[in-house]
DNA sequence: ACCCAGGTGGCCC
DNA sequence: GGGCCACATGGG
């Protein structure tokens, strides 16, 4: 069934080329751009993205060295620009002082690294994987809000929001491959964002045949 | 003038 | 473990 959907999605989206970066630091980017993602359109982080690069500031090295109202100057645009200036400096001066490349993180097992991205202020289940999935390209697989009302919807997963059920339960049943992680999860958030909104919007939606709103009206 | 966006942490029970 | 709240800009 979910590898029914996946096959679906990706004929009718087409490959989706997650993480989008601009820069030549990609992995650095990848973990500031998740940071600066949450509860927040894509759009208003990459002007965010936009001024730290235009400022030369988008390294995790860089970030560790501002004032605190630099960062929230430069990162305005994404909203909740505070308590984001604030975990990023927290956690760029985590990363820098305890491992100068960040390869030498990601080399360690997964659930080390799981847990040691949890411990962190800022850091929570969602931004923890899709750091591990995009930047460490470590097999984890992300979840969120968009996964859980998609299947909800189609039927596969019946009750609340639970991340670590959620996720375990996929990947319990879609193979362990690291393209289709990524590609995933890319797939749901673009499917959310076009058909699957709080309205029920079915009668384009490529999943219309297993969505519980049938296309009413 | 609403509503939502690629969440998280703090506080309460 | 769950339910509620603050955090904030920008686009539809």
């Amino acid at each position: 069934m979910l590898l029914n959907i996946y096959e679906t999605l990706l004929k009718f989206f087409g490959f989706q080329h997650w993480w989008p970066t601009k820069s030549g630091n990609k992995t650095e980017e990848i973990i500031i751009g998740a940071v600066l993602t949450q509860q927040t359109a894509w759009r208003n982080v990459e002007k965010s993205i936009d001024n730290l690069i235009n400022a030369g500031c988008l390294s995790l090295k860089r970030i560790s060295g501002m004032k605190l109202k630099e960062i929230e100057n430069l990162i305005r645009p994404c909203g909740f620009y505070r308590v984001k200036a604030k975990r990023l400096k927290e956690i760029s001066t985590y990363f820098s002082r305890k491992y100068g490349n960040l390869h030498r993180f990601f080399e360690k097992p997964l659930e080390e690294c799981r847990k040691e991205l949890l411990s962190l202020n800022g850091i929570g289940y969602e931004t923890c994987d899709a750091i591990l999935l995009y930047a460490g390209n470590k097999p984890i697989f992300v979840v969120d809000r968009y996964t859980h009302r998609i299947l909800s919807r189609a039927g596969v997963w019946s009750g609340k929001f639970r991340y670590e059920a959620l996720r375990r339960f996929i990947e319990s049943r879609v193979p362990r491959d690291l393209k289709l992680y990524k590609e995933f999860h890319a797939l749901f958030d673009e499917l959310a964002k076009t058909y699957c909104r709080s309205e029920p919007l079915c009668k384009e939606c490529p999943l219309r045949e297993m969505c519980k709103f049938k296309q009413g009206k």
